[in-house]
DNA sequence: TACGAAAATTCGTGATCACAGTCTTTCAGA
DNA sequence: TCTGAAAGACTGTGATCACGAATTTTCGTA
């Protein structure tokens, strides 16, 4: 599709998203806007780098009006931070926003989870959520054995998600995607330094849970698996971010 | 009808929002997102009016683009819906919302309220945030008396900012103020249709409870707050909107 | 060499215009 | 009177420019 052969590398990375449908009627402000949403989640955005409207239109050859209201946009979600000067720049990740968002995902996620699982269950589609669930946990396993980190965060990210949408939360759903825009890029950014440990597989607790009809153990399951990947994540090396 | 004229007197009549500072150093669409923001918080804006941004500019005599960029910026804050004829419009409320979005504030705001606790307790706050937690109530109390509806939920939301606010939480709280962008208009768009009980003070509770050092306490005395509040709410007249 | 003021560049903000869709109105035909 | 197609008005999108503020560079002075 986009003929722009600017940075040809990497055009939509993570584009399984939430639209399946991939309508070329979009506007070209809505492109850009998921462009840099990817672009960000993927830390190809280093916090403090100076993000410039002018810069990016010429990088991404288009004019200035879409990519100033995509900025206005992802700062409006969180993605990206206001600073007095009116410049936007890449929040850099520190220690106390860290611990906020890990509950702020704790809180929100399990109730997601939960409704999914009352909606899914209310539709007699428990188990096909399960099934699909668990498809997703095996190509994240095997994301594992191969060592590919980004596939894993893919894959989890796909996980998640899956099980949040069932619950067709008008409400809930954005806000679980706009914390996720916030500690996207900190996760990939963080990929080199941390060997990761598997020691449990929430994933597999959860799907059981579902299976099982058991709605508290699943959100347990959705809890213990968030705290365990944001434990796992170098805390001690924050803030991360500009100097 | 609404009376659409050009409406110059009310200019900002719910200004006393969060940011004492009213310096006129701001940019002409951060005002106009302010504006816009409190009028459709105070219900001025009933659901499924068409909103334009030639009219809005007209009507609040400033150019189009600041209008343009604080509508898109409602829009991300889900204060405001993106029609796909790409027009914006308030959105009707509906019971599945409206269950969501009690349950989402539940999750959130009495996570908001421990933290807030935490931090204020140990800053060796806690008093002094009771206090004026305290002087807010007594200003309801005062606003119910006379039955100042209005009055009584801009006290009822400062009673709830100002303790979430001791947390000083860069992510939960502008979660939450989402989340009360989109109650809103629902609040005030159906204050005469409700006779209002107050059979217990959830908020003299949350004060005692902070008092007494209890946050477990607190956390409950917000959730039934937020329960009680919308549960009075004629949720059997839903969904409220455009037909 | 170090420092600081002035000049040049770059930035965001906002205005204005052209264009292409959408919606409303109008009006001709049955 | 009712139907439906064309004309007109209106809307959002995007481009381009002007302006003032902020940043960076330059260059003269200590």
């Amino acid at each position: 599709m986009a003929p722009d052969q600017t940075t040809p590398e990497d055009l939509d990375s993570v584009r399984a998203d939430q639209d399946g449908a991939d309508e070329p009627r979009t506007t070209l402000q809505e492109r850009t806007y998921r462009r840099l949403r990817d672009e960000i989640m993927t830390g190809r955005f280093r916090p403090g780098r100076s993000v410039t409207i002018r810069g990016l239109a010429d990088e991404l050859q288009v004019g200035l009006m879409p990519v100033r209201e995509a900025l206005r946009r992802l700062v409006a979600e969180h993605a990206l931070t206001l600073k007095p000067n009116r410049r936007v720049e890449v929040p850099a990740m520190t220690a106390e926003s860290f611990e906020e968002l890990t509950e702020a995902r704790v809180a929100l996620e399990t109730l997601a989870a939960r409704r999914a699982y009352a909606a899914a269950a209310a539709r007699g589609e428990a188990g096909a959520l399960a099934d699909r669930l668990e498809a997703i946990d095996l190509a994240q396993d095997r994301a594992i054995e191969t060592g590919d980190w980004e596939a894993y965060l893919k894959e989890n990210l796909a996980f998640h998600f899956a099980l949040y949408r069932a619950a067709e939360s008008r409400v809930t759903t954005p806000l679980i995607e706009s914390l996720w825009l916030q500690i996207g890029p900190f996760l990939y950014l963080t990929r080199e330094s941390l060997g990761v440990t598997y020691n449990e597989d929430r994933h597999k607790e959860a799907v059981a849970a579902i299976r099982a009809g058991d709605p508290d153990a699943l959100a347990r399951a959705i809890e213990q698996d968030i705290r365990d990947g944001m434990g796992s994540l170098p805390r001690n090396r924050l803030p991360f971010g500009p100097a």
